[in-house]
DNA sequence: AGTGCGACCCGAACGC
DNA sequence: TGCGTTCGGGTCGCAC
């Protein structure tokens, strides 16, 4: 599952790979994927080229000349680079064929991701983009700001922790692992978090972000023609997926039970 | 406004 | 060649 720090790996291998490659052809095979007008999709992309891409929380923003291209991963998309001669996979939904005869495939097994194209000065004023709240990076997040956003909310800070308004990008790995790296238990409703408490998921956040990008990721699969590279983060997981393994700091088993319907992992002893 | 939940998908895991 | 059911997970839209 494709989070703030798999995109970024994605951006930084496909900005390798694709940028500045006049596009032949756009092959649509499952239309949902487009948010946008489905009929203009392919006459706006084609003979042009990605002249950049960016990044906003877990939105892969493709700039092309006068436009751009939003992706957003879900769950399971992927994108590939392969020659365009291969055949086609049947969860290859939407291909972006360059006239070098190769091919960006953007594959996605439970065809959640989305895609919107749109003109450049439509931005800042598109609402995916609009309302993604803070990078973990940013010098206004900061521990005030994040008591502001907590304080009529009795929901757990697990749930809170997901929405995009608030902090964008952090899904339910990172947010397991920050919650440990602060000590605070799931459940807990945002508004009982004290000043110290939003310090460290302010810290934390950053920190396991930024180790995450430098490991690639942890769930990366690969992004080019050939399988098998995993994003290492993996190694440095703490709770995530880590049901009665003993906890690395009091060695107490880590629990895992469903918040809002997602599966959290943490330690009782550990998180208050 | 804040909260809760079904819908969207389909492969994997599970039950029998 | 077993087949039907359940589950998951980011985000949205809708009901309360």
């Amino acid at each position: 599952m494709p989070e703030i720090a798999e995109v970024e790996t994605v951006r930084n291998t496909l900005k390798k790979r694709i940028l500045n490659k006049k596009i032949k052809d756009v092959i649509i095979n499952y239309e949902p994927i487009i948010e946008s007008d489905k009929n203009n999709f392919k006459k706006d992309l084609v003979e042009k080229s990605f002249i950049d891409i960016k990044r906003r929380g877990k939105w892969l923003i493709f700039e092309t000349e006068d436009r751009y291209l939003l992706s957003h991963l879900r769950m399971e998309g992927k994108f590939f680079i392969k020659d365009s001669t291969e055949d086609i996979n049947k969860h290859e939904h939407i291909i972006f064929r360059f006239f070098d005869n190769t091919d960006l495939r953007y594959h996605d097994t439970r065809k959640f991701g989305r895609m919107n194209l749109i003109k450049k000065e439509e931005l800042e004023k598109t609402e995916c983009i609009k309302k993604q709240g803070l990078e973990p990076g940013d010098k206004k997040l900061t521990s005030s700001y994040l008591l502001e956003k907590f304080k009529n909310k009795r929901l757990p800070i697990k749930t809170v922790l997901l929405d995009q308004t608030i902090i964008s990008g952090l899904g339910n790995i990172y947010v397991n692992e920050v919650l440990f790296y602060a000590r605070i238990n799931p459940l807990r409703e945002a508004r009982s978090i004290k000043e110290e408490e939003a310090s460290l998921i302010v810290k934390g956040s950053k920190e396991i972000i930024d180790e995450a990008i430098k490991m690639g990721g942890t769930t990366i699969k690969s992004y080019t023609s050939s399988l098998g590279v995993t994003g290492r983060f993996q190694q440095k997981l703490k709770v995530h997926k880590k049901e009665g393994e003993p906890c690395p700091r009091c060695g107490k088993p880590i629990k895992n039970i469903k918040i809002g319907g997602r599966s959290s992992y943490f330690c009782e002893t550990c998180q208050k």
